[in-house]
RNA sequence: GGCACCAUAGCCAAGUGGUAAGGCAGAGGCCUGCAAAGCCUUUACCCCCAGUUCAAAUCUGGGUGGUGCCUCCA
């Protein structure tokens, strides 16, 4: 399979370093506060990834981040999230609310059909690894103590940059105001951090108490879990300019090699054409989201519509359409499913292979889906479009072994008596055909919150209107 | 100011040299007493200009427009 690594910006070859596994690390979420549906897109894109090594046949080695270290109370600043405000004013530790927000994210992404990574590394378990990864950097020079902390010396590591193509030194030209003189280099960075005496989390170190800096805890934990050296690391878009490069500046200082082979990113979700963000307020859960009437696979093969490295609008009337689109796959995969099998199987072998070319070509899912379409639409109802489809899902994970019968049915015992006699009256009144009145009493029925549908043979089906 | 990405029908979105996937919406039709649902049919020369080529949405150059990052952020 072909995969575009952004190391190089090109689309390459994937050959893993193993055979045994392919190994695999993916940043994580910051668990402060509610995952929106920006950040799960990242995490739909993950799970795209791994479930493509898996159906070429490979073992998958993954590891995802929980980053429960960080500033929690000190950036108290001004857009501060309300959940995290009553957390707060609840008077719960970081680490309660570390947990109360890691819960949520399992929560979803197993809701949006995510597979859990092999390995789940919350930072917090990690201080020691961070920590010899800092001190080991420390002992080779790569950093120096100030006042507030140790940090990277990047002048120490030529190469810094060679992930987003930054020259530092344009960049300087327009930048804002070097706030820390004691940093040798403006893109200098922290490993660790003194605590001021009022600041939760702290540990012990050489330097005093303190705590990590940002970006050790996936040198560290990528190091303790995957290796020196890796096949894949995957993120979001954002992290390729400081997050990644700081993290290959930490790894490569310290082992002196490369330490990720492929580097993947998945672009940001827009929302209206414009910044995704919490300040903005643009943001949604998916809990909003079904609150709203939409389920968290609607969201997901709303996301499946587009390639991972293109910016994806969300907005209602996208999602509208894959939500009504998924529905009508859904049904159309029952008919399938449930079609007369005695007719022989059709050859369904060219849509798998353009299946798998299209998943091969990095990881061309939106393509994919059209060959899934396609097949649905071109071939005869047969169980073996069914399998063929259920196939496919594996790249997709929109659960469509459990596709079921969902034309609207509300239990008879559900529907109040005074449903089923304007029903029954308004059967008779077609029977008699006077349609002014059976029209008048369907209208009466779908005011008191009901539809009727109309079937074969003087019979009718009553569901309560969604 | 720097870096990167993008620009395809009303909307979302594939296609990266050989004559435009798929979905949603719309239109017409079938079915229905009428509807609903479903089914069938149908809807684009690819932002602009110049160039390379037998051939460009696809490559090159120049515009114009949009987005992201450069600060915690997927």
């Amino acid at each position: 399979m072909k995969i575009f690594n952004t190391l190089t910006r090109q689309k390459e070859e994937f050959i893993p370093i193993s055979e045994k596994a392919v190994t695999m690390y993916s940043c994580g979420p910051t668990v402060y506060n509610f995952a929106h549906i920006g950040n799960l897109r990242t995490y739909i894109f993950m799970d795209i990834i791994r479930r493509a090594l898996k159906y070429n046949s490979y073992k998958v080695k993954g590891v995802l981040n929980i980053t429960d270290v960080g500033h929690l109370l000190s950036d108290a600043d001004e857009g501060e999230d309300k959940m995290q405000k009553a957390a707060k004013e609840q008077q719960k530790s970081p680490y309660e609310i570390a947990d109360f927000y890691t819960k949520v994210f399992m929560a979803d992404i197993q809701k949006l059909n995510i597979g859990k990574p092999e390995i789940i590394a919350k930072a917090t378990d990690h201080i020691k690894e961070m920590l010899d990864f800092v001190i080991a950097l420390y002992d080779l020079g790569f950093a120096y103590e100030t006042s507030d902390g140790i940090y990277f010396d990047i002048s120490k590591f030529p190469q810094y940059g060679k992930l987003s193509g930054i020259n530092l030194e344009e960049q300087q030209a327009g930048a804002r105001v070097e706030v820390n003189p004691e940093k040798r280099n403006a893109s200098d960075f922290a490993l660790w951090k003194k605590a001021e005496p009022q600041h939760i989390m702290q540990w012990d170190s050489p330097w005093g108490r303190g705590y990590p800096g940002w970006h050790i805890e996936c040198s560290a934990m990528s190091k303790k879990y995957l290796g020196k050296v890796f096949d894949i690391h995957s993120g979001g878009v954002d992290h390729i300019p400081i997050h990644h490069e700081n993290e290959i500046a930490q790894s490569e200082a310290l082992e002196g090699k490369r330490a990720v082979n492929y580097w993947m990113h998945g672009e940001f979700m827009l929302v209206d054409n414009g910044k995704m963000s919490k300040s903005l307020k643009n943001t949604y859960t998916i809990e909003q989201l079904e609150g709203m009437g939409y389920s968290a696979l609607d969201f997901r093969y709303f996301c499946l519509n587009a390639h991972y490295r293109k910016k994806l609008n969300f907005t209602f009337t996208g999602l509208d359409a894959a939500k009504t689109a998924f529905s009508r796959l859904r049904a159309a995969l029952y008919e399938n499913k449930a079609a007369d099998g005695s007719a022989p199987a059709p050859d369904l072998s060219k849509y798998m292979e353009e299946f798998r070319e299209a998943i091969n070509d990095d990881l061309n899912v939106p393509q994919a889906l059209g060959v899934m379409w396609t097949m649905v639409k071109t071939e005869k109802r047969h169980p073996a479009v069914f399998g063929a489809a259920r196939e496919m899902d594996a790249i997709f994970g929109l659960s469509i072994n459990n596709v079921t019968d969902e034309t609207p049915k509300t239990p008879a015992a559900a529907v109040p008596e005074e449903i089923t006699a304007l029903c029954e009256k308004r059967i008779h009144a077609k029977k008699d055909k006077d349609f002014a009145l059976s029209d008048s009493i369907r209208k009466q029925i779908e005011e008191k919150g009901y539809t009727v549908t109309d079937k074969p043979g003087n019979t009718y089906e009553v569901a309560a209107k969604k």
